[in-house]
DNA sequence: GAGTTAATGAACCAAACGGTACATAATTCG
DNA sequence: CGAATTATGTACCGTTTGGTTCATTAACTC
């Protein structure tokens, strides 16, 4: 007899886990951790509540499973930045565009992170195996910094995290704060030609921290 | 009859309101708006939660008035900055720091912030008479940046609101995201030398941006 | 194709939660 | 003082919410 295949099946487990996994992501993005609501989920999906307790356990291991997800997305991204064969300058520029970039491609991952510092990130702390996760993106910074430092074009008083965090500051912040901060300075941060200008000024602000004197 | 003095009164609106405002602030900013419990807050002062409802109306209106309470504060932390005798690049700097240091000071305010921004600024908006609050800090910027222009030390592509936002990023990722990035890069945002660290950082980085070339 | 297991759905439940009715005591004011 | 007003506490209520019970069907195994 033939089967079915995976996409036509009406019974399908990771379809089903996937199903609820992107919604949840979305609906705790939107409404943090307690404004979200496990029923709110269930009825944006295909199929019911019973399945998230079926998969998952409950509200919090759902949380759990979204983070988790979340955080492995953004290492691939970062994993594969490529910034090797550019002049140090150029290749911090860079890397601060794409991080740039990604960031406005993936404002619920923002989103899920400001809720998860609300919360002083004790779910974070429960996923265990996402402990080092910063240091792809740190040892990328490493060596460009390894570079410039050793042409003598970069300044020798700062480490790969310093910078890292100025560039996730600037990121982070125009997608997390941008609707405050566009309610208190006027500002529209998610229009085109706004963002295309920040982009440049991060740009240039890192690499003038980076080469000055 | 001699009067009790205000302080000794049993009964005294004005002190009532003020504990429930500041206990309030204390537990949205820790558990977000949905995460707040209208019980607690109460439990958490010397009245009931009777009271909430008699003097504010209910939890979205208590919440209202929490967010009007603290962007009040730090409109007057802003107006007190006296930078007007400084050299343009001093001047920067000493806003930057203190801008830094205000927002060490008071995490709680930063975290309403962030509670705001996940819930798109709503709340924020049916508070009328904070639509312009962020006039203060931009003009600040606006005399220094003018200065600066004029005596030839500074770049011209920039405006007042572009030098505030990377100040503010810098400085609200500090306080709103140290539960996450501590955890990923093991550096705790918190401690003395970590913040004289950084805080030294975003000063050299923007008035290395600032005189760039 | 019979038996077993994985997956699913509908209805239900107890606790938590925001909010209120009612009574009452402290304060003010004529 | 005594009436009117302001402030406060207790007990309770209806709804929402995370979670569960029980039954059932699709899919896989041999």
């Amino acid at each position: 007899m033939a089967r079915l295949a995976p996409s036509e099946r009406i019974r399908d487990a990771d379809r089903t886990r996937a199903e609820l996994l992107a919604v949840a992501t979305e609906v705790f993005a939107t409404h943090g951790y307690s404004g979200a609501r496990v029923d709110e989920i269930a009825e944006r999906t295909s199929t019911t509540k019973r399945m998230i307790y079926y998969y998952f356990g409950g509200k919090e291991q759902l949380y759990l499973a979204v983070l988790e997800a979340a955080y492995r997305n953004i290492r691939e991204a970062e994993q594969s930045i490529n910034a090797g064969d550019l002049p140090p300058a150029d290749a911090v520029r860079r890397i601060a565009e794409l991080t740039f970039d990604h960031h406005h491609a993936h404002p619920e991952f923002i989103r899920l992170v400001s809720v998860e510092n609300i919360h002083q990130a004790e779910h974070l702390q429960q996923v265990e195996h996402l402990r080092d996760l910063g240091a792809p993106a740190a040892s990328l910074l490493e060596d460009v910094l390894a570079r410039g430092r050793e042409a003598g074009a970069f300044r020798t008083d700062v480490d790969a995290i310093d910078v890292h965090m100025l560039i996730s500051a600037y990121c982070v912040f125009q997608v997390a704060n941008s609707a405050t901060f566009g309610f208190l300075f006027g500002r529209d941060m998610l229009a085109d030609d706004v963002r295309r200008r920040h982009r440049a000024i991060l740009g240039d602000a890192v690499v003038a921290w980076l080469t000055a004197r």
